[in-house]
DNA sequence: GGTATTATGAACCAATCGGTCCATAAGTCA
DNA sequence: TGACTTATGGACCGATTGGTTCATAATACC
């Protein structure tokens, strides 16, 4: 019809993300999105609505995809082995340069806006109950497969994993060290043997 | 030698300190601890310095009262108990009233701030080291007292309920199940024995 | 090539941000 | 009571906040 966009607005919606999860919500201010996003500002206020509703498509989108990457994970060899690799990762991910980790960004935000912000917080809860539902289906894996010697009630069991998660994402994005955590998850995931 | 404050410099601190636990840094405005703390313009910069001078010493006074009330819990009565109890004070803390839980102010900065702030994430990296000090402190009776069977090193049980930590507080101030949390910390506590 | 349609960048907006300043009120001490 | 010291409230500050508006440029279609 028309002139066409000049921005690929999954991208640019990438971008926004990227910043949301590093700084936050309240941190990140227009200007950083137009900068991280490279476009103008009446092409985003065009394409995605206000800086709230930007926000949530970003936050969308990362819950979809680390929904699918935690599905790959968990659903590769013997079940323990897997869940152990979903753990091991979180660490990994963090930044080796001196560059601050980033986290998860629905634990970030299960802290900054959940207590407020009743969307957000009905999000973060169907993420952990979603998190619950993989982990306690991985366990019943292990538990046939015979590499999870616990033969606790595979949702408890998950439930402690939940529990764990952002405890990990927390020390992770404060910078806790890499070394120690990894040792730590030793004795957590000695829980299912 | 002169006129007298009008407010008690503790009681304003504390206040803010409030303010800060329960809305984070950001969100939180001049004007909302000029009313929380009730008390002028000028008498606020006069005595607490600027903003962020203020949040550290709120922030400070936090962690030194939080600090003093977990090793007063840890040391009553046999070392298993004690820890229970630490763990269930936390989600018995979480707002009975609709009124969104706050959580504990160090995992919020932990998440907020420290990823950008030196003198936040030290703060941090100091409170994660007590806290793992005085649960392995309190492991290592509970061995002796016979109220832990697990003879794993002292330190390392800690390392693991230092990780539960931040999870629990996490998921208490993201409105989680109450019931469920307990009955999560069962399967935790259990591996002390 | 002309026309209709749409994306873009810049100018502009009121409101709020954290912070400073100062005249005045309210005390203490001699 | 008078002199000195200090706390207080309000006016004021520039910068930044998220958001809107509009003239212009660029493209697709006929």
């Amino acid at each position: 019809m028309a002139r066409p966009q000049e921005f690929n607005t999954a991208e640019a919606l990438r971008q926004a993300m990227d910043t949301f999860w590093q700084k936050g919500y309240e941190a990140t201010s227009m200007a950083d999105l137009l900068k991280a996003m490279g476009l103008s500002k009446s092409s985003l206020y065009a394409a995605f609505g206000g800086k709230r509703e930007l926000f949530l498509a970003a936050f969308d989108a990362y819950r979809e995809e680390r929904g699918r990457e935690m599905q790959q994970i968990l659903a590769q060899g013997p079940a323990r082995d897997a869940i152990e690799q979903f753990f091991r990762k979180i660490i990994a991910d963090a930044g080796d340069g001196g560059a601050p980790s980033r986290g998860c960004m629905s634990i970030n935000q299960a802290v900054e806006l959940a207590p407020r912000d009743p969307e957000v917080r009905s999000r973060i809860s169907r993420d952990f109950a979603g998190m619950e539902a993989l982990f306690t289906q991985a366990i019943a894996r292990g538990q046939m497969d015979g590499s999870i010697g616990n033969s606790d009630e595979a949702r408890n069991l998950a439930r402690l994993l939940v529990l764990a998660f952002p405890g990990l994402q927390v020390m992770v994005r404060a910078d806790g060290d890499r070394e120690q955590l990894n040792q730590t998850l030793n004795l957590l995931l000695s829980t299912l043997d």
